[in-house]
RNA sequence: GCAGCCGUAGCUCAGUUGGUUAGAGCACCAGAUUGUGGAUCUGGGGGUCCCCCGUUCAAGCCGGGGCGGCUGUACCA
């Protein structure tokens, strides 16, 4: 094939493939968050990539592409499908499916992919793996309660104690302010939009710029211009004094509050369910990192009471020094709406997920045990020295295969020294040299790679480096598994 | 989507007022060493200078349009 009509092998944009370093610390880290959620008495579940579109969203098919943001598709019976784009609108359609079967409430976690249509950046992917755990069917705030503690155990047992906080806020106290600064109403649901995502950006863009959001609009340094909420300066300062209203305590928080909503039979109730939530935060010895805060709104509409988010408080720089801000790991809420969408009753539901992708990359950003450790020694490489002799390659690697040993032969079709840069390259702690010579002594050689890397930096010229044939030794071809399990338990315990 | 910046080898980049055959470092391959991964030296492969149209005797360089990337912003149910 011409170069011309080659195609350029790329991954498509916000797409990312792994090597085996990254599948073997990223194992490592679930491990640790399905521990904890199992210990918590959540089961695992798993539910499939694809999901009818209808059941995703309140949304229908009407276009080429139904909804912006998500990867749909028409079936053969032109029923739109989608990837999933969260692991909780599956898994109200999962639990409605089976409802009659589920014990209530029902308890479970499940890890996968998920897929986004958006504008992919860094940390942002276009597919990107969520760690979830939600309980079905009850309505108590002590389910809320425990999902904080069990983020917060969970970001504990990956080892980043004193490193985050959980946040909590409830959308009832939040719809308690839209009602007082009167735009509650049906007609103006958009507005109540705009707000919501106002103050969402509260991290990112300051008090001011959230005002300007709220108020008339705002320009950012591009010179591009967003539209504000267009709310009046007195409704501004009450939504901000909303968002501000965090105390030095919990309790002083849900004070300031109740002021804020006061007259809002919705809004108080909000509060009484945080205070609720604090009082079994602090029973347990969760105060300290679980804590209330009235700027976590979450962008999801669905959630219907207490949302959480879960938030790294270190800061770190890339390569170029420039400060990286990881923002939320994690987060939930209730959905008391959701699984009610496919059954005649409503049914109350609450739920964490973990954005694995980029906690992972929080992890290795620094330098965690759980994802930087050693990456898996290569396998065993039997050397090819003479190709009519591959029957007794292929005996040794078996023989190994049976000890349990990584091993292959060399499959390619270059010389000795090629194999050994190939070896080098595969990270292999050492390489079974048997020749004519060896053979002929029914002996093979084994070569150290690890300890022979060692006595390299020590020499200068090539000749004495080939001459001293370094962490280099002979043995009876019978003691083959013997001395190979010698040279990997110097190296790996 | 909107705005700003950018596009030369696998990667990072240089390339003069427009001027002959477009370069470097790293990486890759080979040889020095016919049986030894590092280091050193020597050589080699690799380019639609993002694409198209235009200006010009002549375009990697200038102009227009398109595509792609990055950043900000919006969207993220």
């Amino acid at each position: 094939m011409s170069k011309a009509d080659t195609i350029k092998a790329r991954a498509p944009r916000g797409f990312a493939d792994r090597g085996p370093a990254d599948l073997a610390a990223s194992e490592r880290m679930l491990a640790k968050i399905r521990e904890t959620f199992e210990l918590y008495g959540f089961d695992g579940v798993e539910t499939s990539f694809v999901e009818y579109t209808e059941a995703l969203g309140k949304f229908l098919p009407d276009q080429d592409r139904p909804n912006e943001g998500v990867f749909s598709f028409q079936d053969d019976d032109e029923q739109w499908l989608s990837l999933r784009y969260d692991l909780t609108a599956p898994l109200a359609r999962f639990v409605a499916e089976n409802f009659d079967a589920l014990p209530k409430p029902y308890r479970s976690y499940r890890a996968g992919w998920v897929f986004r249509n958006e504008k992919p950046g860094p940390g942002r992917f276009r597919q990107f793996m969520q760690f979830d755990a939600d309980t079905v069917g009850s309505a108590s705030v002590a389910a809320d309660a425990e999902m904080c503690m069990m983020a917060a155990d969970t970001l504990d047992n990956l080892g980043l104690a004193g490193q985050y906080v959980i946040k909590i806020n409830n959308r009832k106290v939040l719809d308690g302010v839209l009602e007082a600064i009167g735009i509650a109403g049906e007609g103006q649901a958009g507005q109540r939009l705009t707000v919501l995502r106002a103050i969402d950006k509260l991290d990112r863009l300051g008090a001011d710029g959230v005002a300007q959001l709220l108020g008339e609009g705002r320009k950012d340094e591009s010179g591009d211009f967003t539209k504000g909420a267009g709310l009046s300066p007195a409704a501004t300062e009450r939504v901000l004094a909303f968002t501000q209203a965090q105390g030095a305590t919990g309790a002083e928080t849900i004070e300031n509050l109740r002021k804020v909503v006061s007259g809002s039979a919705r809004g108080e109730e909000g509060a009484t369910e945080l205070a609720e939530i604090a009082a079994l935060v602090e029973t347990s010895g969760y105060a300290d990192r679980v804590i209330i805060d009235p700027s976590v709104v979450r962008g999801l509409e669905y959630y219907t009471g207490p949302v959480y988010e879960a938030e790294l408080t270190f800061q770190v720089q890339d390569e170029d020094g420039r400060p990286v801000r990881f923002g939320s790991v994690g987060g939930g809420g209730r959905y008391d709406g959701l699984v009610g969408r496919f059954r005649p009753e409503p049914v109350p539901a609450t739920g964490f997920s973990i954005g694995v992708s980029r906690l992972f990359s929080a992890l290795k950003a620094v330098k965690s045990p759980i994802v930087s450790g050693s990456e898996q020694p290569g396998p065993v490489v039997v050397l090819v020295m003479d190709k009519d002799q591959v029957a007794s390659y292929q005996r040794m690697v078996s023989t190994l295969r049976k000890a349990g040993i990584r091993a292959e032969f060399y499959l390619g079709s270059s010389g000795m020294k090629a194999q050994m840069k190939y070896a080098d390259k595969r990270n292999s702690p050492c390489v079974i040299i048997q020749g004519s010579n060896e053979r002929e002594r029914g002996e093979v050689e084994i070569k150290d790679l690890i300890e022979g890397a060692k006595a390299a930096a020590a020499m200068g010229s090539n000749a004495e480096w080939k001459a001293a044939r370094p962490a280099q030794f002979s043995v009876a071809e019978d003691k083959l598994v013997d001395a190979v399990r010698d040279v990997l338990s110097r190296h790996f315990g």
